[in-house]
DNA sequence: TAAATATTTAGACATTCGTTTAAATATTTA
DNA sequence: TAAATATTTAAACGAATGTCTAAATATTTA
């Protein structure tokens, strides 16, 4: 819980997860977005894992990244009671 | 956005959020939840304040927070992309 | 096997953050 | 008006955070 909602407090890790929607990209794509050296993204990249935001997977010399439902919806999980308590508007039909 | 996110980092300004779903309260009532100083649950309600997360409203010499929609409804914002993008459940009917 | 490529780990450093105590401001009550 | 109550503001300080460069690890290619 906690090291989940560290991870999405930063503004380049929220990018890069926004980026992440995209589609699964390796690391070196992934830095590729941002003015920044490869280690600080390295270690977003971390911190997004630990807060089970994404999910690292091992392709030869790359290492492919893609979100994580599981982190997602602990967050959801959290906000729901609020979106409860403010009545946010629900689609009037299941999609 | 930044300030919203920060605001909602930290685990004692979540539990404030949490506490206030019960209703308004004010500053002392708030503060009397958490082994803390005051000064502190000050500052931490300064920072959602400044997050529109809460709202203050000085009655005499007490001052009355409760909850803020704005800022609830901007981190909905930025989650509802990924929400979508996980498909997560919806009310089969509108309630 | 040596060189090139992809990515992380380690160490350092300035900035930000959360907390505390002490003092200030505002309001109410005696 | 003086004292009590409610809350914030100010100053200080250790801990956590984000960034960098340099070095290490793992994999692929020549």
């Amino acid at each position: 819980m906690e090291i989940t909602f560290k991870a999405i407090n930063d503004p380049t890790r929220r990018e890069i997860l926004v980026f992440l929607m995209g589609g699964a990209q390796n690391a070196g794509e992934i830095a590729k977005q941002f003015s920044m050296s490869k280690p600080s993204i390295s270690h977003h990249l971390d911190l997004l894992k630990q807060g089970n935001l994404i999910l690292a997977e091992k392709k030869g010399q790359f290492i492919i990244y893609s979100l994580n439902r599981s982190g997602f919806e602990l967050v959801h999980g959290w906000f729901q009671g609020f979106a409860h308590y403010f009545e946010f508007p629900k689609p009037k039909i299941r999609l």
